[in-house]
DNA sequence: AATCTTACAGTTTTT
DNA sequence: CTGTAAGATT
């Protein structure tokens, strides 16, 4: 964040007057200051308030900008209260990131923006309020993934199906495509509804959303399909809406599913258009029936390649003409994001919205901003050209101003630990150069792919950083505590009393739980109720009642001090008495000690809510990952994870066939599941200002075993002339590939031949002079030796002496020491500051001796 | 009820 | 090959 190339980014406050000579000044002379620095098409997005408006912002337009510039010129114009604009994004990120720049571009003088937030919040949100409508209670409970599945294990339980060949992730999954798609149970094609569990997806999907009401609990897809179901069945509450919010924005346009562009298209109509139809009609017209023949719904399975010019109206979208919903002339909505960055067709999101938005709303202006102020010319060049291969795409063509800058570089490496140390060179050499970590990226394909990387900067000594992984709510610990709380909230919460009954070990297990159920199914209470009466009898071993009956106590008491005591106290007290820190603190695993100070992140994260009902409603929806720590560091994550993020560098390792693109995304979703890798890999390229740096690997672990890969078609697809071939660092393409005989040109052949392409020999031919040898030479002039030996001189070690805790006889031989990623172990060799550990659980590892503590 | 053993799968992720 | 999850064992 302290990088002064922030601002030649979205910021912009020296954008080049290149862009509007005289006009821009006689503009910048009567406006307001917010929109002095903006380019013509920026300005034109940010002035065109009226009608809909389709905003295609590619990769470093400054898209967020002109969202926030839109917002703030409705607002400063007194078109709007803050309170009448509707503004959506898709993650907690981008909507307090919009929130910050607002508040800096108008200074305090408006309040903070209600209708700003993520999807599933806002809709959450008009849930609390109509939620009787909906058959649930203002206090309903947010299910996760993890609780979701848990109740549809229950449901499988009960219907006595084999939950072997009916995975209840699988059914979980289908559900949330059918909400995915705005489908309620009744609404889902026969086909489909029959593909789970011999025929009775479809019951099972219904049985499911009733359990919900009983529960007082929603998932995350409901809160956008109750929405609609709201919004259908009672237009009057829809009208209050579309009165109130007089201007719509919405973020990543490219990322909206089936469910939420219905929403967006019932909030963006006219009041006055309602149709009083759509009430009784939506569950019976698209209902084929219980016994309608297997229709296998091609329109909507089937792989719709996606194209500018019309297409076929799918399923749902003529669900919503046929509602009438589509009559009304559409308000002023502005929908910003790009068909190039759409990389979640997998989990719902509907490329054709924003290919078909001028059909959807009619009369729309669409704004191209293709000026780009972050990549350099010779990375732009290489992700522009790469992205040309889609067909299916609206088409925008970004452009610089900047200096060409350095090559894209591709570096063949012999095997992916290879890479990892290559990529480790570079950075280190970056490094020594002066550059901060903190703007250095390795962006992987798959998960799987960090830990080489781990490994590898583990040994190293080098600062790095894992993005992703499990959210912050979603780690054990915190889902464990965040059921204590919610028990004592709400009593009725199954779920969470299940979880934690037995949770430190209380002797309570899964026969007692049963018979929880049991009593509790009979006498339709809830099981909390159920474990009261139950220890009154004597139904159960001494040993089980004791320990229930202390446990119901200490519920009782906990309640009874949630009115006299802070709720951070109480929580505290909760994890304390319920003995759950000291199960923690018992635990001599690897990561016992972070999982403690999660738990402390929790109680202080409960500080900023007023009350203990107010957190439970919001930790599910509003809670971020922990913020990431200020140190200077390398950034691994994936590429999708990536998306919206800018490094001067990035290095993007395992272009090779099968892992990217993905062989999986090829078989499973053919052409469009190839567009979309590629649009990952442009996503990818289109992350770097200064320099992006690709790699291959001829082999690769897969599964456990070596494999041989031929590199990335995508590699292919480069333009030649941005791109440089490069050796790995240590003098080789090959690196260690030296000393294997024969069998090694086999694979050089195999992957040579992919290099017969146009794309690559122009590649080939344009780094002739100065750079040195390339891949047509010869790779067995070099050997594990040669590259061993010029490692050798790199002065490493001394750096990192530096940032080594002290002198090395701190460690001895045999020594238990603890490491926060493998965990307890014994040194068995020394070498300066590397230390050789055989950790108790990890194996052996080579690790830099400032990242063990003795214990 | 807790621990050990075996089977099995194994992109991408937000809310 | 490795981590998880369900099943078998004590």
């Amino acid at each position: 964040m302290t990088n002064p190339d922030q601002f030649s980014g979205n910021d912009l406050p020296d954008y080049r007057p290149a862009a509007g000579g005289i006009a821009a000044r006689a503009r910048a002379a009567t406006l307001p200051a917010y929109l002095t620095g903006l380019n013509p098409e920026q300005s034109d997005a940010v002035q065109t308030l009226d009608g809909p408006v389709l905003v295609l912002a590619g990769a470093g337009t400054g898209k967020t900008r002109v969202l926030t510039t839109r917002i703030a010129h409705i607002l400063a114009s007194g078109r709007a209260r803050p309170g009448e604009v509707l503004a959506v994004t898709f993650t907690n990120k981008a909507a307090r990131e919009m929130k910050m720049r607002l508040g800096q571009m108008l200074g305090q003088a408006i309040e903070g923006m209600p209708w700003l937030g993520t999807f599933h919040s806002i809709g959450g949100r008009i849930l609390r309020v109509h939620a009787e409508l909906v058959q649930l209670k203002s206090n309903y409970t947010v299910l996760d993934t993890d609780d979701q599945i848990r109740l549809l294990k229950q449901l499988l339980a009960a219907d006595n199906i084999d939950d072997k060949r009916w995975p209840a992730r699988m059914l979980a999954g289908l559900i949330d495509g059918w909400k995915n798609r705005g489908l309620t149970p009744s609404q889902v094609p026969a086909g489909e509804a029959a593909m789970f569990g011999n025929g009775r997806g479809g019951k099972l999907y219904a049985a499911y959303q009733e359990r919900l009401k009983i529960l007082n609990a929603a998932d995350f897809g409901d809160l956008l399909l109750e929405n609609i179901r709201l919004f259908r069945e009672h237009p009057d509450v829809l009208r209050q809406y579309q009165q109130r919010f007089k201007y719509i924005l919405v973020d990543e346009y490219q990322d909206t599913n089936v469910a939420q562009y219905l929403w967006l298209r019932l909030l963006a109509q006219a009041p006055s258009q309602t149709s009083p139809r759509a009430r009784g009609e939506v569950g019976s017209h698209s209902d084929p029936g219980e016994g309608a023949p297997p229709q296998i719904a091609d329109s909507q399975l089937a792989e719709t390649p996606p194209h500018p010019t019309p297409l076929p109206a799918r399923g749902e979208r003529e669900q919503a003409v046929a509602l009438g919903e589509n009559a009304a002339p559409p308000k002023n909505i502005c929908c910003v994001g790009d068909d190039d960055q759409s990389i979640y067709g997998w989990r719902g999101a509907e490329v054709d919205n924003i290919l078909r938005f001028e059909h959807d709303f009619p009369g729309a202006k669409v704004i191209r901003l293709e000026r780009n102020y972050r990549s350099t010319g010779h990375i732009l060049a290489a992700a522009s050209y790469l992205i040309a291969h889609n067909e299916g795409r609206l088409g925008k063509t970004l452009r610089t101003e900047d200096v060409d800058g350095e090559m894209v570089t591709v570096t063949g490496a012999w095997d992916s630990e290879e890479e990892a140390r290559a990529i480790g060179e570079e950075i280190e050499q970056l490094q020594r150069q002066g550059h901060a970590l903190n703007e250095i990226a390795i962006l992987v394909r798959a998960s799987f792919q960090m830990r080489e990387f781990e490994d590898r900067f583990v040994t190293l000594g080098l600062p790095y950083r894992v993005i992703g992984g499990p959210r912050f709510y979603e780690r054990a610990e915190i889902r464990d505590a965040l059921a204590y709380l919610r028990v004592i909230n709400s009593p009725a919460d199954d779920l969470a009393f299940e979880r934690i009954v037995n949770v430190p070990k209380r002797s309570i297990g899964d026969a007692t739980v049963q018979l929880l159920h049991d009593h509790g199914r009979r006498r339709r209470i809830p099981l909390y109720e159920a474990a009261r009466a139950i220890i009154e009898t004597d139904e159960l071993k001494p040993k089980t009642r004791g320990s229930l009956r202390d446990l119901m106590m200490s519920f009782e008491r906990w309640r009874a001090q949630r009115e006299l005591l802070p709720h951070t106290e109480l929580a505290q007290i909760v994890l304390d008495e319920s003995g759950y820190t000291e199960m923690w603190q018992k635990d001599r695993s690897a990561d016992a000690a972070g999982r403690l100070e999660n738990l402390k992140e929790l109680i202080r994260s409960m500080e900023d809510f007023e009350n203990l009902q107010g957190f439970l409603e919001h930790i599910s929806l509003v809670m971020d990952r922990d913020g990431g720590s200020d140190e200077d560091a390398v950034s691994v994550m994936t590429l999708h994870s990536a998306k919206g993020l800018e490094f001067d560098t990035v290095f993007l390792p395992g272009w090779e066939e099968g892992l990217f693109p993905h062989q999986r995304a090829l078989d499973e979703q053919g052409r469009a599941g190839l567009e979309e890798e590629r649009r990952l890999a442009h996503v990818g390229i289109t992350r770097a200002r200064k320099r992006a740096k690709l790699y291959f690997a001829t082999n690769r672990r897969i599964h456990g075993s070596w494999t041989t890969t031929i590199p990335s078609r995508f590699l292919d697809e480069l333009p030649g002339d941005h791109v440089e071939i490069t050796e790995s660092k240590g003098g080789s393409g090959w690196g260690g590939a030296g000393g294997y005989g024969a069998s090694r040109f086999d694979d050089v052949g195999a992957f040579g031949s992919s290099y017969s392409t146009p794309g690559w020999q122009r590649a080939q031919a344009n780094r002739g002079r100065g750079t040195g040898s390339g891949f047509s030479e010869s790779p067995s002039s070099f050997s594990r030796g040669d590259f061993a030996r010029k490692r050798a001189p790199l002065t490493i070690e001394g750096e990192l002496v530096a940032k080594s805790t002290g002198t090395q006889s701190e460690f001895s031989l045999q020594q238990r020491v603890f490491h926060q990623k493998f965990g307890y172990g014994e040194v068995v060799r020394i070498d300066g500051n590397k230390l050789t550990i055989a950790f108790d659980k990890a194996g052996e590892k080579k690790v830099v001796d400032s990242f063990v503590e003795r214990v």
